[in-house]
DNA sequence: CGTAATCCGTTAAGCGCTTAATTACCCTAC
DNA sequence: GTAGGGTAATTAAGCGCTTAACGGATTACG
């Protein structure tokens, strides 16, 4: 068994059949009779037989692989539980099959498209993961262009495109509501950078939310998700005038970052600060006071997109499939807001 | 150029010559004259040519990809921002060639066995990088029967199989004398799991150091890098009958859960407690107090692992490479104990 | 009993590429 | 004038697997 790997003629020869025989046999179509099959599973296990997905590719033009890149800066991606969370998922959702995971990590946005048409050349995926959709993506016009089955992940907004989204929108008003309701009036959201289809939507919804809700004075301002950048963001913005007594973050990092930020102008969360981070994490729980966040069930959105993808991939329609809701996890950083100031 | 994928032959047709010339000519061997070579090169990118990496590898038996499988319950992976940064050095070295990164996560050893043999069996990986050695490692036994190329991410432990190690042992005296010579003599490092050998390196050069450095009080404890065993583990060697002055971890997850409990405790750090985190960490700089920590180059780490991986799959010979030293990050986690109690 | 249908299996082509072997041709040398 | 030696191309086999087309034997049926 060392070194050598048996192919389906190997096979063939100990059953004593024509390979035309084993392959139907281990592909469980008719053709032959059952002792027949049943010989030549057991001399295909006995040998260890497993099949070459080179071979296996060339001739029936299916990699056996999906393909996902994900395009953000190292610095930022090692950062961000996000990722592994949803790579997770999606692991999950492959697991047994004879599917693989063909991963890129890249920091800019021609690479990635560089990397979906080189796949689809070469063909080695079968289709692919999109993350991140920014507004006109060229992304969905390089996919459709290849006729590349595609899944995003992300709110639907190419109307032929399947994907799996969340209710973000339900979340962003769970959140405001439930500040209001504790008292506040003066909140501002740090959002991530605005190309992302993702933080569009949830602006749209917290603006639209706080005018409904009469908050003349909540506003959205803009961040990358590294510490720097919303440390910097949350200094201006507490320094400001009249200072915002919650702040409701696009990702947890951010949101750890905002709270050294307060420490540092002398600020006590949550008595004097309230503060929200969007995606939970162990971040969130372990810093002191621990995070409110938004949980939002990510590993379950990576093993849906897998479904649905290899779906796709099976000619199946495009669907738009939404996960289960995300849900507010209050902690210690959330309160009322202090009384105002005489 | 919509959906059709353009082969040699049609290279060769237009070009109105044999495929085997055209096979030639793209891989620059000789055969064929410079101005045919040059007039099939013009045509195979006006078409957009691209190799078939299934035709590729049956052909020449090279998968054009490595693979990596990381076995970590997807409880605690999401947190470490280690695989994402040690991917993201993968990917850095590997981009720009023709091979791949096959990713796949498990939350078992059984399954990691599994899918090192499918792989190799699908002929889908010319080699692996194996992460997280354990004494005795079934891994290494198996890429040894399969003949299959393999790189260790860790230290020399088996003596013919490449690796790429980082100098651990140095980074553990180095934080010792730097805390005894703040004044601690009471130290307790706060391991990973045993079975790993990165542990035992670290626990071994801890012990040997403190016995030098006349730390009889220096100890040993264990738990399982999540931050609940780390609170727990933590609470313990704190409320014992003399606690520790300093503690050192063996991640930050563990480190930053440490400083919750020194909180709820009533110890401040680092005043009454002093606190190193082993990886460095958006997390280490982002909790207050920052946490001192030991920074390794982990991106470097994997860089290192792809090219060595990439020579010993061109029958370079089993070499043991050693990446740059860590350092050790001093922050605001690590001061003078406090003078002892009268 | 002849013929059709059914079942089980073989044959061979083809997927796209590499490469050893072969051919065709042009030079140079004796 | 022809043997010898390059060079530039073609041919064809082969990588391991799938699958349409085919064939021989057995069974069913009128």
């Amino acid at each position: 068994m060392v070194g050598k790997r048996p192919t389906i003629s190997d096979i063939a020869k100990a059953a004593g059949v024509s390979t035309g025989a084993v392959s139907y046999a281990l592909n469980n179509r008719p053709g032959v009779s059952e002792p027949t099959r049943r010989r030549i599973m057991d001399i295909a296990d006995r040998l260890g037989w497993v099949p070459s997905s080179a071979a296996r590719s060339l001739s029936d033009g299916r990699a056996n692989a999906i393909g996902l890149v994900v395009d953000r800066p190292a610095r930022v991606i090692g950062v961000e539980p996000y990722f592994m969370q949803l790579i997770s998922g999606i692991q999950g959702a492959l697991a047994g099959g004879p599917t693989s995971l063909l991963l890129q990590v890249t920091d800019n946005s021609a690479a990635e498209l560089a990397a979906y048409r080189r796949w689809w050349g070469e063909r080695r995926v079968d289709g692919v993961l999109l993350v991140d959709l920014v507004q006109n993506d060229p992304r969905v016009e390089l996919v459709q262009e290849l006729r590349l089955p595609a899944v995003v992940l992300g709110e639907p907004v190419v109307p032929d495109l399947p994907c799996v989204w969340t209710d973000d929108e339900l979340a962003v008003v769970e959140v405001l509501e439930y500040l209001v309701a504790l008292g506040h009036r003066r909140i501002v959201r740090v959002a991530g950078p605005t190309k992302f289809v993702h933080t569009q939507t949830r602006s749209r919804a917290f603006t639209t939310a706080a005018a409904r809700l009469g908050l003349a004075e909540a506003r959205v301002v803009h961040a990358d998700y590294s510490d720097e950048a919303a440390a910097r963001v949350t200094r201006r913005v507490l320094t400001s005038g009249t200072p915002p007594t919650a702040l409701v973050f696009d990702n947890d990092v951010m949101a750890v970052s905002a709270l050294g930020v307060a420490h540092e102008l002398g600020l006590t969360v949550p008595d004097q600060l309230s503060l929200v981070a969007w995606d939970d994490s162990a971040l969130c729980r372990l810093v002191r006071p621990a995070l409110s966040a938004v949980r939002r069930p990510i590993a379950e959105r990576g093993a849906a997109a897998v479904r649905l993808l290899l779906d796709v991939i099976n000619g199946a329609p495009a669907e738009q499939v939404k996960t289960s809701d995300p849900e507010l996890v209050p902690r210690s950083s959330t309160s009322h807001p202090p009384p105002p100031t005489p």
